[in-house]
This record gives C-alpha cells, structure tokens and sequence, in this order.
DNA sequence: ACACAAATTCGAATCGATTCGACTAAGCTA
DNA sequence: TAGCTTAGTCGAATCGATTCGAATTTGTGT
C-alpha cells in the first residue's frame, strides 16, 4: 500500500493547488493545462481561456517555478557573486552601475538576479544557488575560492572587471575560455593611458598614482616602476601598465579599497610624503598630478590637497577613473576617464545569457572617454597653452 | 517501450553526472548517497567518505539545487522587491544598508537573495522567480501591484518601510497581518517627533518640512497643515505626523525622490520661495529650520542655502534624516535622525524566515535617536542657550 | 550463544511541472 | 466519399533529488 506521510512543511496548513487539480477541475489533461499556461502552445483560444477560467476558479496561479525549473533544468536566475558584503560592495557606485547594467540586460530576457557571496560567517551559498550562470566581480578577495565552486558546479561563468584569481594569466580576457567562462574585456590600459596623454599635453611629468588594492591581502603600500606588478589585480594592473605607457616611472600608492577616505590617506603619502605630514615632500619632488583609479579615490586625494594647502588644479592635478555620478558631489567637476560601466554591466548579462545557451558569445569591446572636468589643468610653471618645455 | 527522447538543453554536449550515477558507482542505494551529501543524516563515516570519493571520481558537485528545491518545497531564495530601477533604487545609501541587514540575516541562515522587479518593459519576474518569500521595499511606485502577485501565489510577505497600497490602512504596522503578511514598525513619527523637538529647544518656531514624495506619482509640490495628508507613502506622512506633533502648523514641500538635486530644489522652495528664486521669500515668512526626510535631500536644502545666500545653521538649521554614512561628503557633520537600517533590514529577513517556516514572527520595534551634528543651531535671535522668548 | 536494542542502509513513493510522439477531429481536395 | 493535411489534445516518461518506514547489520547484556 503506497502513499507515505512524508509531507514537507507547508507554510500554510491547505494543500497547494496544483497544476493536475485544475486539469482536473476542468476537465482536460495536464499537458494542455501546462500548454495553456506556457505562452506560445499550439491551443485554441476557447480551451484557454476555459483552462484560465478553471484556474482562478481554484486559485491556481501558475505552474510552481520549483517544478519547472527541474524539469526544464534552467531556473531562470543569474547568479551574482560580490564576494564583499553588499554594503561594502555597493558602496562605490560603480558597482551599482554595473549590476544595473547587467539586471537591464538579464530581466529584458526575462530571467533574474540572485546575490550570492559568503555573508561572513554564514555558508556560501554558491554551492548550492539555483542558478543558470553566474557573474563574477573581480574584485572579491575570494575570488579564487568562488571561481573553484563556479567551476566544479560546472556553471557558465563571466568575469566582470577582470581576473585576480591564479589562472589569471592562461587566459587573455576577451576570449572565451577553458569551459563557458568568458571574461570581459575592457582596455583598462588603453583608458589610462588616455588619462596620462592628457596630463602629459598639459605639461606634466611629474605624475603619481593612486591604485585600487594591489594585493590580495588589499595592503596600503607605496610602490614604484622598479617594483613588479604583483598580478592580483588585473585591473589595477592594467591601468597602472597604461599609465606607464606614457609616464614609465610612475610609482604610486596602493589604497585599501575604493573610498573617499582612502584615497585621502594615499594622497596625504603621494603628495605630502608621509600620512601624518611629518616630514613634508620636497616641493619640487612632488607630483603635480595625480591619477587615481577611481572616482572616489580621486575625491579623496583633492582633499589631502586641501588639507596640504595645495589648490587643484594649479598646484595639482587629480584625475579620476570611473565617470559615475557622485551623489553629493555635483559642485565638483571632476576630470576622469568615463567607462561605459551600464554598457559593460549589460554585456556581462548578455554574456551569462549567451552562454546558457550554448550560443557563442559575441566578444565586445569597451573604451573609456575622457570628461576634462576642472580638475586637471596646466602644469605648474606652464604657461597656458604652451608646449612642455624640453629638458 | 518507453524513452522519449525529450532531452532539455544541455550547456555542455556530456550528461550530467546525477546522484544515482553516484550511487551506481559507489553501489549504494540513492538514499544513503543524498544522506551522505546532507549535513546531518545518520550515516558512518566509512561510508560517508565512500560516497563522496566515487563523487569526486565521477565529478560530481553535489545535489542539483532545483530537484532539491522541488523535494523540498524550498528553494532557499527570499526575494526582494526594489521596484525601481536596480540604479535608483540604489543611489539613497539607506537602501543599500537595508538590503545588506537582510543579507545579513538570511545569509546566516543559508538562503540567498533574489533581485526581483520589473526592469522596464521586461517582463516582471515576481510571479516566476523561485523565492520563499518576498521582502518588499514600501518605495515602489508599482507597490500595489507587486503586492497582488505576491498575494496570488501565497507567498509569505515582508513590508519593509511601510505601506504605501491600497490596504494599508486596513491594518497597524507592525502586527501580523492577513495571511502571511508582516509590516516592520519603525516609528517614524516618534522619530520625526524627536527631531522636531530639537529644534524646538533650539527656539525654532517657523520650521518647513522637505518630504519624500506623497503621491503615487510622486509629484513636486507645496503642502500646507490644511491639505489633509494623501496616504500613499505611510513613510512620509509618519514623518509628517511626527514634526506636527510638536510644530502643528508645519508645511512644506514634496521631492520627487530621494536625491541631493530634489533637495536643491525643494531647499529653494521652502528657503526662497520659489525654484527660480524670483519672488524671494520675506525674511520674516522664512523657516528658520527645515526637516527633511532624508539626508541627501537635507544636503540638497544645505546647498540651496548656500546658493541664497544663507548660512547653515547660522541663518537656517537643517536637519537629514537617515544618519547614512554620506561617501565624499565627510566633511559635512550633518545633524539628523539616525536610523538602524541595517538592523531593520536584519529584522525583516528573520521575519521573511520566520514566515517560511510558519512560525510566530516576534515583532519589534525601531528606534532612530538623534544625531546632533553642526547644522542646525539656535534660531536666528535667539542668545545661545536660552529658552524660546514667550510670545 | 541468543535475544534485543541501536545504528545504518535500502526501496519506493513523491514533489509539480514539461514535452514529445501518438492520436482524434475537423477541414479540404479530387 | 475516400484520402490527406492541419490543428489541437492526451498519455506517459522524465527531470534529480528527499524522506520515511522497513529491512538489515552491528553491538551489548547475560
């Protein structure tokens, strides 16, 4: 005699209305019930809507996504690994963009976004995601960690923002690679190189920089051109590598991540010469730009200027790196270099859907553009319009 | 003889390993493998790492999340229902710390979180997604309608920053509601109410409010203490409530988001009398204090300030509400209500949870205390420290 | 060594849909 | 009216696990 009590928790005590109930209930098989729901079945109109009719009737409101992602074997969801909390991961809007850019793309195609990521302490839930892809941030310090899951799971995957994971260097970003992982490519070096062509037009070559975390371990240090790139980074990397392109002696100082606060601590190092401001930089070893890797470090580093008592543009010139929009900051215009972050985040998106589909993925590629804000300006002992003076 | 080849899309051309494969190869029954891969099922440890070496051999990855979910019943996602934009929604800080509290708190217990919503035009995925539960945030201008389909479908719900839907008054904040339905009760008013006796002590007797928007088109506009208060948005007319607890007569203003830019604008409104600032208001008619309902628009009243010539809090104290870290605006120790966002979002995931497994949600309230920061001050001729002159 | 309890392992039913080929009516042509 | 297409419906297999009671093995007391 079959039928076991096995029942699993019901949030309310009445039985679910199934999809058999109102096949049932109306007379017709499940299929045709199934195809009434689906929307483009070969059905006529009078047995739909006497399926619907049946449907309300019961209170059925459509096949339980659970069962029909089995069956089907999608879920329709995306997965979206931070690796940071969310509080800090949001807290440069880049990221947001980013993420919008990517919802943009997934949802118009009908699927959805799941956050996944360690809460810390909490399991991750990677392993364990209902997800059809998942899109990675590369920016996570367990970038390795999660990567290894994607991968055993078998999962197509796309990196946003560049590889800082082991294998970094097996792959070129831009191709696609080993297994449905595909990484975005998007010319970090060629932006900053733009960025430092514009500094050295305007007569600077003296220029320093300011970095995202370099390390895996996101260590404040400084760093010069005689020091390898530690290669954790990919987009660090890539943007100090096209700095140098123009300026190959610049040095800098790695920041511990993308904030106001820590871009004005390296600047207090890049322009002051020590964080404290103990003992003051020689004024003619100064830098007299500066470009930081992103928005917020920018911001930062024009107020460690302030609080050196150095005007920007005159005495220095800051650029940033991003182009998104700082809330609260509309009266500073802000030079930078704009990336296309909806555009790319959008990318990602079609990407992870591409692959889930085993479609081959169209390669992209995306350049940023300079905004020339108020914040970068003529080299000091320059005159306005004039060529760098030779040496 | 059966076996109809209905195969469902594949990513890779290789079948998927299952855990009957896995059982086949260990030779032992699927039971005993499922229980070997769940945390705590009565099985010894020789067997156990049996299985999971012919899992490793075979590369198996564990249980496929979406047959789990099925069996289960679970799938272990909590939706979340932004209802703007993934972009906007996330330009207001307070939201990313509220979302980070249910990250938190449903990390914590292993569940994920899913990003649902209509992405313009797309197709909205509340009514497929596979959550558990759905957590919506009372900003939405679709409220009413995402309510309906969460309703459809019986699932558990979770109002976060109250109720801006037709029902809403049909029940208290904060009391379990029809069937699965809990609205966190934050006391705004009291909140409101706080900050508004502040300014009272301060000897403010003509203070303006800069409200979120009330209408479900969230128009700009003027409101006065006649206009009875529409009821869309529980959240602005409690905040409303709570300073004409104190400053009966009090008017204002109504933004059309939470941005520094609406408070610009609304800043020159209630400050200037008119947006283009070409009837400027009598000194005596301006408030000497404006409320705003969130601190980027109290930064967009500050600046309006300083663009009529004003000085904050010399000539008008403003004061936010929200207490949100402002990234790139640390220089600004801005006085306002400072809410535990991320503890309410960590009270609405336990929420979420409690409803999934139909136990009794413990209700809990939400206090903000006031940060008294450097803009608001003592009303304009008034001597420091003395009590408001008696009419 | 034997009965009995405890600890594991196995079988089989089930979760709720999707889908494909087979089958049944109509609709048309000759 | 027989023969053939076309459209719509139905049956049955299947997706991949979980779970519960029954069956089996192992261990213990006397």
């Amino acid at each position: 005699m079959p039928g076991h009590s096995q029942d699993r928790a019901e949030t309310s005590g009445t039985k679910r209305v199934t999809l058999a109930d109102v096949a049932r209930h109306a007379g017709v098989s499940t299929s045709t019930v199934s195809i009434a729901f689906s929307k483009g079945g070969p059905i006529s109109e009078r047995m739909r809507s006497r399926v619907i009719e049946s449907a309300t009737q019961l209170g059925y409101a459509g096949p339980d996504p659970r069962a029909a992602s089995l069956r089907r074997g999608r879920s329709g969801l995306i997965g979206v690994v931070l690796g940071e909390r969310l509080g800090g991961a949001f807290r440069d809007l880049i990221r947001i963009a980013l993420l919008d850019g990517i919802a943009d793309a997934v949802g118009n195609a009908g699927s959805g976004l799941a956050l996944l990521g360690d809460t810390d302490g909490g399991p991750l839930n990677i392993a364990t995601a209902p997800v059809d892809a998942v899109i990675l941030f590369g920016c996570s310090t367990r970038f390795d960690e999660s990567f290894e899951l994607v991968c055993q799971r078998g999962l197509p995957m796309v990196e946003l923002e560049g590889a800082e994971f082991e294998g970094a260097e097996f792959h070129e970003p831009g191709t696609p690679i080993p297994h449905g992982i595909y990484v975005l490519d998007s010319d970090n070096r060629g932006a900053a190189k733009l960025g430092a062509e514009h500094l050295r037009n305007l007569g600077h070559t003296n220029v320093s920089i300011v970095s995202l975390p370099l390390d895996r371990d996101r260590a404040r240090h400084r760093f010069s051109a005689r020091d390898p790139l530690p290669g954790h980074s990919f987009v660090a990397d890539e943007r100090i590598r096209g700095v140098r392109d123009v300026f190959p002696a610049a040095g800098g100082y790695s920041a511990a991540s993308s904030l106001v606060e820590e871009g004005r601590l390296a600047g207090r190092v890049v322009l002051g010469g020590s964080a404290d401001n103990e003992h003051p930089l020689d004024r003619s070893l100064r830098p007299t730009a500066v470009i930081a890797q992103s928005d917020l470090l920018a911001v930062g580093v024009i107020r460690a200027a302030a609080e050196l008592g150095l005007h920007v543009p005159n005495d220095v010139s800051v650029l940033g790196f991003d182009g998104i929009p700082l809330e609260g900051l509309a009266e500073l215009d802000l030079s930078t270099l704009v990336q296309p972050a909806q555009a790319k985040g959008r990318a990602a998106g079609l990407a992870a859907l591409d692959l889930i589909e085993g479609r081959q993925v169209s390669p992209q590629s995306f350049h940023s553009v300079l905004h020339e804000g108020a914040t970068t300006g003529q080299a000091p002992g320059q005159a306005p319009g004039q060529a760098p003076a030779p040496r």
